[in-house]
DNA sequence: AACTCAGCGGACTTGACTATCCATTGAGGT
DNA sequence: ACCTCAATGGATAGTCAAGTCCGCTGAGTT
């Protein structure tokens, strides 16, 4: 697993919202159908969503989650850290105190190669490119 | 944590093991002091590691471990698969039991690309790469 | 006012990963 | 032969992420 299981759900959970039209709220019965998530569980992450600023919510009839910013600001990184998943961690993978770029251990040029791929990825992805970068795909396809 | 725990223990371990002088074998107490490891947890990932082909062993005075094959020849991604880990999963990030190129779900173009470095950075990363960039770096720091 | 809906919050259970311990086996040293 | 050393293998225990449950709160409906 690339990314701890409750990280995938809220990836999971955001991009479907964001390709659900906007306006009305959308319930965690209906989204965790919809990205395949145990119910009971998305309804912890999308309150977290919530109290990191993500999301928005309203409660009783009508109620649901909304997308707090439009797509194009929301990126991976924002999401990833709201769960607590820290791509920027500078815990040496040798376990020693201090290590850095000028007393590095065995591993640690391979590792932060590593780390800087994660953050990379996560910082240009943005909900919004996923919608494209789908239409892309499906675009090759046709025409292939 | 980028990789398991048990993994990283492996890398660690593999890696000091490819700075000693060949030739005589390493006992686990010594290479759990080098490596930072629990040596008790570490004696059974030498275990398996040697049950996997990458190590051979010795037992009884003057027993220890050592590398099978140069380290040249041992990417990181070996030692991944040794513990099973499994960065080539085909599993998709959202679930879909059919998640292709051609099908994809929202995620999958994203999740393909942080598969894909990951996977290239295991493959391209030997035991013996780590020697070579660390000589680079503090040649570098020597310079700077 | 009573009812239903849906988010909220905390307690609880489960299972995988991590880590420890000990008796056994095989090899060398005295 | 006997002793010590070090890997082997299995049993055991601890830890934490993942997942479940249930009562509560606030908002809309009738």
């Amino acid at each position: 697993m690339l990314l701890p299981q409750t990280a995938e759900y809220a990836l999971r959970a955001m991009a479907q919202l964001a390709t659900l039209p906007e306006g009305e709220p959308v319930r965690t019965a209906d989204l965790a159908r919809l990205a395949g998530i145990p119910e009971s569980y998305l309804s912890k992450i999308m309150r977290r969503l919530v109290s990191e600023g993500l999301l928005t919510s309203e409660r009783g009839h009508g109620g649901g989650f909304k997308l707090r910013h439009s797509p194009e600001k929301v990126r991976f990184i924002d999401i990833l850290r709201a769960l607590d998943v820290d791509l920027e961690e500078n815990r040496c993978a040798f376990g020693w105190d201090q290590c850095s770029d000028s007393h590095p251990c065995v591993l640690h040029p391979a590792f932060v190669q590593l780390k800087e791929a994660h953050l990379a990825w996560a910082t240009r992805t943005t909900l919004a490119s996923l919608a494209a970068k789908r239409r892309v795909e499906t675009k090759k396809k046709k025409e292939g």
